[in-house]
DNA sequence: GACTACTGTGGGAGCGCTCCCACACTGTGT
DNA sequence: ACACAGTGTGGGAGCGCTCCCACAGTAGTC
């Protein structure tokens, strides 16, 4: 009936060690894979905690030794919106897989409106989880310094600048951009637009930058009236690519650093009779389901973002555990996953 | 230095009991909204907890009180690659919004290989969340009777039935198609073909139910020639608009049960020479992203999936504490929310 | 034979809460 | 005067762990 009845309740610690006729301690031990148990006893002890199918539970274990075996993954809800798509579920499923092996648990939280990024500071100062990821952060964003006067580990997703300070993982937008720009190139396109984002965000920085560096390997000049800045919106990709149009008509291919901005500037070539790929090759950047599904479908880089939050997990499990061990060593390393495009249609 | 340090550390309830000039008993009373505390205690407890800055230790709560705060949301992988687009974000941001009031955790659980799903079996036994919230249940799923044993409140995600069991939202997805199904007869349509989900999904079958009594309001025969089977997949939608193409050369109008479907589809119409929406209409189900950015853009039917979460949730949280106070109440309510047709450009 | 030097092991203390019993105090009725 | 319920309140006990000190046992050394 009850949920914590007296005999038929879950074992403890304790039951396990009468069981196995050891001492709490030794159990602990065994259940923490610590060092210095004899052979014999671990044998019993494994055996009693399978026998009646013993769990340790989590809250006391928190309670006595300080800490959470929980790490939070911080979505800020507003931008979830844009590049939600596969986005987010591939960085969970990242994060989940490096959390599989652990028994750390990931918590959840959703940092949209200020009384939500409110609840969450406080949330975090309450020291309920051990280690925070944090999901594409705003330059300004004052999360980050909070987290290091709290001394909780983070590990970021996305550098800030060229001189991100924080343990993050990056892609390599600036090769990621290049290569799409050689492969246009290297299919005879001769004026290449681009649409960027927005240029205070590094991400949309570096992309531009690989647009520009591509076109300067290859003996080219940038020239400065095929550079559009939207703000990664269909909306603003489709006036950007207006723009491109009326300042030059000659274009022949257009590199967009977003697929939802490709999908704005695609709709705007089609409404000035341009066909892709024949008129203008368009090129995308994120590899999308929107992407796969335009018509025709879209050339795009693909950011290995699962295996982004498998990195980002494993170095905040690192750090948690680092820290932990009583280093305080600080000075994060920033890890660059290689980007990849998936060619299609469209180019 | 150190993050627990003697005096600098985390204050407890115990120093705001002093502080406040009480004792532990009434500051915990205070601090879970409880009875009987007189205004002045009240105000001064209150008082003392802002001045320290005091936030509860939830692991020392939870070992207390025998609860954990936390509910897990178990996202059953393979599936989430299908329909993950927006729904995986949307669904959590519902539940989100709904745990924002509380202090209830959120914790995400991956459930795909069968190695994950042991895992999970195994932490759920653990008793380490109060609740669990399944999302698209197969009917042949061990999950919610083994938390049906354990005694764990369950909420899933869509009926696995007409009789289901257990705690359930659902959206309309017979209201839902039916509607898809007379604004095609409200343009005009003549003949009017499905392309429908797996039929041992119940909420597929419900959307063919749909399409069937919506011609049957009309008094339009059912032509079993219209309808086929796919599923859920672009690929099999294209293979249906084939078969239906040649069985029924004449159709004017398709509804598929999936968005991602509906794009096979028209890719199959584009193949055929078929344009759309002028030789034949085309709605979809599910107003993902592949519909607003279709060419042209899907008619589709919206499920409320947000709102789904945050019901889903709710109803949770009712069952969380219903059971705490030690009602066994059984018998799951289902609740079922509207869809909503959004027309574009494709009907 | 007494010394140190390990290796395993048992169990006390305590983590920060909640639960609940006991104890003032107030009133009200006899 | 006495008992009685009712309201606030204090604080003991205990949730199930981990940490760590103490101690028994074995082995090697002077």
């Amino acid at each position: 009936m009850n949920g914590n009845g007296r005999s038929g309740g879950r074992p403890t610690l304790e039951e396990v060690a009468v069981r196995a006729g050891v001492g709490r301690g030794t159990v602990s031990r065994v259940i923490n894979g610590s060092s210095k148990v004899s052979e014999q006893t671990k044998a019993a002890v494994e055996a009693a905690v399978t026998e009646l199918g013993y769990v340790p539970n989590r809250a006391a274990r928190a309670l006595a030794a300080n800490r959470n075996d929980a790490i939070a993954l911080v979505i800020p809800e507003p931008e979830a919106r844009f590049f939600a798509e596969p986005y987010f579920s591939e960085v969970v499923r990242g994060v989940g897989a490096a959390l599989a092996e652990t028994d750390t648990q990931l918590v959840l939280t959703l940092a949209g409106s200020d009384r939500e990024r409110r609840r969450l500071a406080q949330y975090l100062s309450g020291h309920r989880v051990d280690g925070v990821l944090l999901v594409s952060v705003h330059a300004g964003d004052p999360l980050p310094e909070l987290l290091a006067e709290l001394g909780i580990p983070t590990v970021i997703s996305g550098r800030r600048s060229a001189a991100e300070t924080l343990p993050c993982v990056d892609s390599d937008n600036l090769a990621g951009a290049a290569e799409a720009v050689r492969h246009l190139l290297d299919r005879g396109r001769r004026t290449i637009a681009t649409i960027t984002g927005p240029l205070d965000v590094y991400g949309a920085h570096c992309r531009l930058d690989g647009y520009r560096q591509a076109l300067a390997a290859a003996g080219r000049p940038v020239d400065e009236r095929l550079v559009a800045v939207a703000d990664f919106t269909e909306e603003g990709g489709r006036r950007a690519m207006r723009e491109l149009l009326e300042r030059s008509p000659s274009l022949d291919a257009v590199f967009a650093s977003s697929d939802v901005m490709a999908a704005g500037a695609r709709r705007e070539l089609r409404a000035a009779g341009r066909t892709i790929p024949h008129d203008v090759a368009l090129v995308g950047f994120d590899d999308s389901v929107v992407a796969r599904h335009m018509d025709p479908p879209l050339t795009s880089v693909r950011q290995p973002i699962e295996e982004m939050g498998r990195t980002m997990a494993r170095m905040l499990l690192e750090r948690v555990s680092g820290r932990r061990g009583s280093t305080g060593a600080e000075g994060g390393p920033a890890v660059v996953l290689p980007n990849r495009l998936v060619v299609r249609e469209s180019s």
